[in-house]
DNA sequence: ATGAAAGCGCTAACAC
DNA sequence: GTGTTAGCGCTTTCAT
């Protein structure tokens, strides 16, 4: 039972195949100033011993640690779940995920501040969250490459899904066939983390409007958690309006499902007396025949790495913002006004 | 803009305080002998020079890098996403996470083979997979811990939910309801991983069933892949057939999905026409009404943890399996037969 | 309580 | 094409 199996190093190796360590280290790293011979005995001597280098030794050198970390807020639900998934589909060999859950502010701090204190990640890929003055300061006098998605900083590059442009095509859709009273529900604005996301999509749909040059009014946009109890609670109060909107633009899918259940037990009919629009298209949006915003979690993760990569091979070369614009996609939650 | 700043070591936060490397270093690592004015101005001095120690040194000596992997197939959706995002909050200071996606049983396999190669982590974390017979060995020649995590081996310690008794428990609550005619809608027996999953569901149905001395009929065995669409489509089937059942369990709830599409297509009330019965107790079950299998992901995290730690502490210490009951969440798709 | 020195496993000049 | 040698930054006996 686990008996103590000598570690193998590259000495053992390396006196197996007849050769010095170094001779081993040129193999391992394909260097190409090694005989052909030379490096079957090598390669087979390896194979023999299932002899692994050791990269907390290799790493000591380089100081490097074959690693990508990635920063995230961990509650962000399936979008991150998304994210996550593609990320690690596109990683490029030999490098390793590390996570860092930035549970609070503080605590996302304290991470950054190790991550670049340590400097032993090759790369890192902070998800979501925006960079306090001090920290992108800190990124900034480090060769550490980092890339920002789903967010923006000038002095980093960056892919982020454009809130702004999602939720104008969003609601444009909705003021292009006829709808004036478009009531907004958004989530808070206000978060531990100052997320940008509330504030933008807000824009967003007030440029639709401004577009359709429907008149803003306040009375229209309500605004709670993200939940969709939250968004429930609110239709409730929306369908009781003495003059009710034609439509509801929900800043989540979440939401919109609130939204849904409460046309629902209020026995209002979607869409034929009135019209709910999501955003996110998450798993089940596809099962409600929900009309919402789409955005390509494959292309942002590839994105994201391809920048990572780029940052990694070429420092110095100036950061990249990339916004990726979201579609709509058009189900059967929404209608034209008669 | 990134000028190289040099990396600051144990040295210069040894000359600094006027001490040598050695007492640094027993100073960060806590050790007692120390005087206590000595370790003030350790302390200081690398408070003023903002000194992080390299993990990877630090590794070099104790063959460890203060990491946990988590092993993971991640198509696993949101049944995956909660276990790690439990994990991630229930990790011990100061450990990090790795993840590894065990894409393929290839990936799979060449994945253990370089953890157990490199030893470089603390502890291993195999979730949902199987170890095949030469991955325990090589487990078991090592000193790395290894836990397993919804899915036990007689060697490592296990903690999962026990699928034979969540599936008993749902199937025996509608069996006490007076339900005779039962179909069960699988995910498919055969994956790539070996998963036993679909067998060990099928046998918690199969229990019930003979708790109740109803007898198992085949014809009301019904199985394809887990998705909500493969089980729309069986569902029209089986309200087809001549004899109908008069309830429908899923082994999931995307599949309970899919049967309720079904039943709504069809123009079957549920629970009045037939029970429907879910498994996984995701987020949006609640929402459906769902009548389904609830299990403790908090829970789990936790004790998959402890144990991790436990090895990690106790090296030899004997494997504990353990069982998780999932129960069962009666909502509004199931009804007592008059 | 602190210092000196060896060594962890690998890499990279620099020789030959 | 291959060997020699000197670190990388930290920990840990062993002295004192």
């Amino acid at each position: 039972m686990g008996q103590n199996h000598k570690r193998v190093t590259i000495y053992d190796v390396a006196k197996k195949a007849g050769v010095t360590a170094a001779t081993v280290s040129r193999v391992i790293n394909g260097k190409t100033n090694v005989a052909h011979e030379t490096k079957e005995r090598v390669l087979k001597a390896i194979e023999e011993l299932n002899y692994y280098p050791s990269p907390l030794a290799a790493g000591l050198h380089s100081h490097q640690s074959n690693q990508i970390g990635i920063l995230v807020p961990f509650f962000f639900g399936e979008f991150f779940y998304k994210v996550l998934s593609h990320i690690s589909q596109v990683i490029p060999f030999p490098y390793e995920l590390v996570l860092y859950d930035a549970a609070t502010p503080e605590i996302k701090s304290r991470t950054i501040q190790k991550i670049f204190g340590e400097k032993k990640l090759n790369g890192l890929i902070v998800i979501s969250l925006p960079l306090l003055k001090e920290e992108a300061f800190l990124a900034m006098q480090s060769e550490l490459p980092l890339v920002l998605l789903d967010n923006v900083h000038p002095s980093f590059p960056s892919v982020y899904f454009d809130n702004v442009m999602g939720m104008f095509h969003a609601t444009q859709h909705l003021t292009k066939m006829g709808h004036k009273r478009i009531a907004l529900i958004n989530g808070a604005h206000e978060d531990p983390f100052h997320l940008a996301v509330a504030k933008n999509r807000h824009e967003g749909y007030r440029l639709a409007l401004d577009m359709a040059k429907i008149p803003f009014d306040p009375d229209l946009v309500f605004v709670n958690d993200w939940s969709r109890q939250g968004a429930r609670f609110l239709t409730h109060k929306i369908l009781k309006m003495k003059n009710r909107p034609t439509a509801i633009m929900a800043t989540s899918d979440l939401q919109a499902v609130g939204v849904l259940e409460a046309c629902q037990e209020a026995g209002v009919a979607v869409p034929d007396e009135i019209s709910v629009v999501g955003y996110d298209d998450m798993d089940f949006a596809d099962f409600f025949g929900l009309t919402t915003v789409q955005q390509s979690f494959q292309t942002i993760a590839r994105i994201a790495l391809d920048m990572l990569v780029q940052a990694m091979n070429h420092p110095g070369s100036k950061p990249e913002q990339v916004a990726l614009i979201p579609t709509v996609v058009v189900r059967k939650t929404t209608k034209a006004l008669e």
